[in-house]
RNA sequence: CGAGUAAGCCGGACAGCCGCGUGCGUCAUAUGCCGAAAGGCGGCGCAUGAGGAAAGUCCGAGCUCCACAGGGCAAGGAUAACGGGUAACGCCCGCCGAAGGCGACUUCAGGAAAAGUGCAACAGAGAUAUACCGCCUCGAAGGUUUUAUUUUAGCAGUAAGUCGAUAAAAUGUCGCUUGUAUCUUUCAAACCCGGCGAAAGCCUGCUUUUGCCGGAAGAGGAGGAGCAGCGACACAAACGAGACUUGGUGCUUUAGCAGCAAGUCGAUAAAAUGUCGCUUGCUCCGACGAGGUAAGGGUGGAAACGUGAGGUAAGAGCUCACGGGUGAGCAGGGAACUGACUCAUCCUGCAAACUCUAUCCGGAGCAACACCGCAUAGGAGAACAUUAAGGUCGGCCCGGCUGUUCUCGGGAAGGUGGCUAAAGCGUCGUGGCAACACGCCGCGUAGAUAGAUGGCUGUCUAAGACAGAACUCGGCUUACAGACUUACUCGCUUU
RNA sequence: GGAGAAGUACUCAAGCUGGUCGAAGAGGCGCCCCUGCUAAGGGCGUAGGUCGCGAAAGCGGUGCGGGAGUUCGAAUCUCCCCUUCUCCG
């Protein structure tokens, strides 16, 4: 993740939740905006609905895994928040990496040679 | 072989590729990038990187702050057979007692009820003490009936003789609620009838189905009364004087029986009257009243320790014998405790009711706390003075602080530290029944701060459960697929 | 991460120094009054969860977040879990 940083604040969270683009599926929902520098910064939610700890790690790591494989084709310049939903429990990897790419293109995220 | 009991141990492994946190080494750079500042930020290599419960936060410690964390007092809290282990504990080990199990073994907040207070609903006569019934003593209004059987223990006088005991029945009172299905009240499905409406069918005014309302009917349920049944109690005991004749009346085949009227006889010294009993003593029952008693009484978790005898008006640990509990003495044991004997005996339960006894505890928590940075209120440090009152100091007291001048300087959000070597782990030896202690040797084992273990592939296998460190340890409790080891118990079979 | 508080009918709740308690009170629900109609307001009445038997009426068991314990007896006292909420930079 040569080219990422991670959203702390929680101010900066509101701001994305306010102003950016959203786009929903039953596994996760996803939150961008333009942030007008060279590279992006993530955000990961996963709240207490989704199950006990060990639960929750385990879908923020595979998230993370799968934003990392892909994160090439990602444009630059975004902040991206990616929330889990209480079906995330439940999915394997290949699921989830499906739904954040479908999500992505929708919001017009991903550069235009992958598509 | 099966069924169990206890203790311990494991909680997937290996290989390849991509990726993450931390430490070390090395290379590089920075007059750079992020940020207001403090501060942070790279590549490569090597090493290392979640649990038995990391969980719950229920106990005990370290550590930090509350000026000191010191002494005393009060309040509050905790623990609770006994001995030991431990830094400490509410933990662990051993042992005693109680309960459970055929047994291995398991469970127990397991001090004191004989210091005191309190509580024990309902039921029950009575709940820690009671006389409601009963029993006994004294006084006392008063005193149902019939039949059958058996027997002769007792049976004062006038004055004769019969009476008693047992059983059953009638009658009355109370209780039980077993039966009956006689009456009654209420709820009530189906069947039936009528009215109104709807739908369908056609033969167009009928049929079928259905809804609502009313009537009738009520299988059955519940309550009450009655009857039957069952049980308990009362109806007792002693003594008695009426008899005969005639008449008529009623019942009746007669005999006879019932009662009425008149007369005669009997009881009184006599007469009169014309009554059916009277007198004295004893005895039985007894509404009610006074006292004694703690044997018995459908209750209750619990009823003055239990059984038997003596004793008494009736009774009572009132006395005696045997037995149980408790306390003191004696003996054994380190102690809890155990034991036979002696003496005493205030003998229901509850202290997870108050309380008493013994021991322990100051409060708060790493989001503590320290430092850096940062605008306003506040504040901090140093020096000097004061400590009377008042105020304040994380319960109160002892005790500390308070005022003035000078200097520094800023809550929130942010950064760095606190942060991991620790009452640590393992082998062996010694001591100890054990928990554990001591000694030698070896190891040195995550440290994040929006929070590091993931993804893909392959092999092995039965491999799937509960589950993610957040300052650190010692325990406890709770969750958990399965695998393994050791010891022991019971049962069956074979030898 | 740490520190606390609460849990009772459909809802809000009282009862929590143990006893005739399975439940006070209110909302709710049904009927009536008021109004052209509704709401609000006023009056009267009513069942309470769940399991079994039963056509219904009714009868019995269980039930105060769950499970143990103390006690003759637990909504109440004690312990262990579960759930919800609040506070701490």
């Amino acid at each position: 993740m040569k080219n990422t940083v991670s959203v702390k604040k929680n101010k900066d969270f509101r701001l994305i939740y306010k102003r950016g683009k959203s786009s929903v599926s039953p596994v996760l929902a996803l939150y961008a905006r333009k942030n007008k520098k060279p590279s992006n910064r993530i955000g990961i939610t996963v709240s207490t609905k989704v199950g006990k700890a060990v639960v929750r790690n385990r879908v923020r790591r595979r998230i993370r895994e799968a934003y990392r494989i892909n994160e090439k084709s990602f444009l630059p310049g975004y902040d991206i928040i990616i929330v889990s939903r209480v079906r995330a429990a439940k999915a394997s990897f290949r699921e989830i990496e499906k739904n954040l790419l479908e999500l992505s293109a929708r919001l017009g995220l991903l550069s235009e040679e992958q598509e």
